[in-house]
DNA sequence: GAGCTTGATGAAACTGGTTACATCTGTCAA
DNA sequence: TTGACAGATGTAACCAGTTTCATCAAGCTC
């Protein structure tokens, strides 16, 4: 019953042909409307819509330089944090007629590598990559293809690519300082990998900035999961540490759950703490304590860093999201 | 002390002519690299380097016809159903040498009809759409454009478009029937906006079908806070209902973390109950019992569908997914 | 009625690739 | 020695738009 597909797409002549006039007169009816007269311009319409015209893309973009969307390569889409952060820049690129094409990474150079490639091959005008630690082929792609390029959720201000994001250092630091200022001298910090992710790496530099307090590591990965694991590691030990901190909200509230399962009270027992500041952590009982990083702001940033890179020439500044304490329900002075 | 940035970027018959070739000769180191002597290849190979070339995306879409990425429209990214509904479409695009385009509609026909217009004239080669509730603007635009477009989340196999999802009525039934096999006659729902969600809709309608217990409604959006709020609602009644439903997990949640701050038990004092399966549900305390729904595996199924009407023009079939009652701690037997 | 301006339209060049077809060179068999 | 054939390369057309510049007609002034 559906009717028959169109032999060919029709294109620009077709439809000059079909309304009797130049091709140069239906692209001004395209474009510019008001410099054709009505009558021609009717007849142009009624020849669109009769051969189902659209003008295509590519042969725009051939002509103009432009594509009109920018690349955006993240870890995953699993944990809300880059979730939050992409949805900040879908939307403030919209405001700049931008559109995002998003490719994921699974925290692999490699595969970030190939998939900026494959991004610049479709014609990405932009790049926006998360953290500071790529492959060389990557750094070299933008090297060649000179192509506007900016790395979020870390600030180094040392970088050669613009950075919009957080000094991590401090981020943990913060964490780490207000812990000890509640007494905790034996802490347990829990962490994703730190191996492929840079952000992990300087927030356990910034544990290590910390010197009066015991600390112990346990790497689970950046799943509720992982966080689950943890705590019955942590449980499992012959003096518990007083307090966990949590290098994302995502493990601490993992921590969280399983320690409520094993009637574990927080902050009594144990004190917990996140970091991230994702919409759960305000949320769960008993409210995690956690340091509150603005990735909505910094996705925001982050778009109009690169639609005025790619739009205006304007090469970014590196920005700086500082840290905010938020101090909740889940940690306590240390009994 | 960055190096000038080249006057203009360079095309293939500046490489040609630097190499001393003919532009077919470098097309071929491009694409056919065998059949060039390996001489003349590197000539032409060094010159490209030299120049860095960089072909344009645009100008091979022209030939091919081809731009190689979809356009995916979601209501949002901050639930993380359809963050993990789009991690599976990217990863699943990705084999098929297709990138993901994104959009997000807040849940608003207008908008979604703005942003499918935006991402056909970016070069979107196919669409795939959220729930089935569309402006006619954009019916009009696929009708118009011809655009392989398929509808997710829901199944409906008298649908326009190929329709790849749930019978969200089952869902709502399914877990309903089950509140009342456990004794339950007095049942709370609490469900998102269903004006402009069909899903929604839907499922409020599988609510309805199950006549024999008697209903309450909640209507809060769709976030943590908006189960909080309504945790508040339904303890604030004279006689409390028996068992809670909320028509999303991360309603359900937030119904429980503010439960638990009344101290309220759930399931001795109230069972609770969600729908979708997000990874929270299995790891919250106590485990919530839910409705899987295979969010990953629809995703991936749509990837299948529109990569193969867009490669190979094979009209999809309408593919349902079976939910799964996934029985955990959070419902309990009527006391 | 000649001269000038203005507005609408068309012809053709141009964007940057791919590719059909022609041409040239060299090898080998008859 | 010639013809056949294969392999490498070049010429030019082609994709589907935009844009420059020329042309032409209408309207206005003197």
């Amino acid at each position: 019953m559906k009717p028959e597909r169109p032999r060919k797409r029709s294109n620009l002549r077709d439809v000059a042909k079909a309304a009797g006039v130049s091709v140069a007169t239906v692209s001004r009816v395209l474009n510019a409307p008001q410099t054709v007269t009505p009558k021609t311009r009717e007849k142009v319409e009624a020849a669109i819509r009769e051969l189902r015209f659209v003008p295509s893309a590519a042969a725009r973009a051939i002509n103009s330089g432009r594509t009109r969307f920018v690349g955006a390569l993240v870890p995953t889409l699993d944990n809300a944090i880059f979730a939050k952060f992409l949805a900040a820049l879908e939307q403030k690129l919209g405001q700049s007629n931008l559109s995002l094409v998003v490719a994921t990474t699974g925290n692999d150079p490699k595969i970030e590598a190939e998939k900026a490639q494959g991004l610049m091959n479709i014609g990405a005008e932009g790049l926006v990559l998360s953290g500071i630690h790529h492959d060389p082929t990557l750094y070299e792609l933008i090297e060649r293809t000179q192509v506007p390029a900016i790395a979020t959720s870390y600030y180094a201000p040392q970088y050669d690519l613009p950075t919009i994001g957080y000094d991590n250092v401090l981020t943990s630091e913060t964490a780490m300082k207000y812990l000890v200022g509640l007494g905790h001298t034996d802490i347990a910090v829990v962490h994703g990998q730190s191996d492929t992710n840079d952000r992990t790496r300087a927030r356990l530099a910034g544990v290590a900035n910390v010197t009066n307090a015991k600390v112990r590591y346990y790497n689970n990965g950046l799943s509720l999961m992982d966080g689950r694991v943890a705590a019955r590691e942590i449980i499992k030990a012959d003096v518990r540490p007083t307090a966990i901190l949590c290098l994302s909200d995502v493990i601490a509230m993992g921590v969280l759950f399983e320690l409520q399962r094993h009637g574990i009270s927080v902050p009594d027992d144990i004190s917990l703490m996140g970091m991230d500041d994702l919409p759960g952590a305000s949320n769960v009982y008993p409210a995690l304590t956690t340091v509150h990083l603005p990735v909505s702001r910094m996705g925001e940033a982050a778009a109009v860093a690169i639609a005025g890179w790619v739009e205006d020439r304007e090469v970014p500044e590196h920005r700086l999201f500082e840290p905010t304490l938020m101090e909740r329900e889940s940690t306590a002075r240390r009994s």
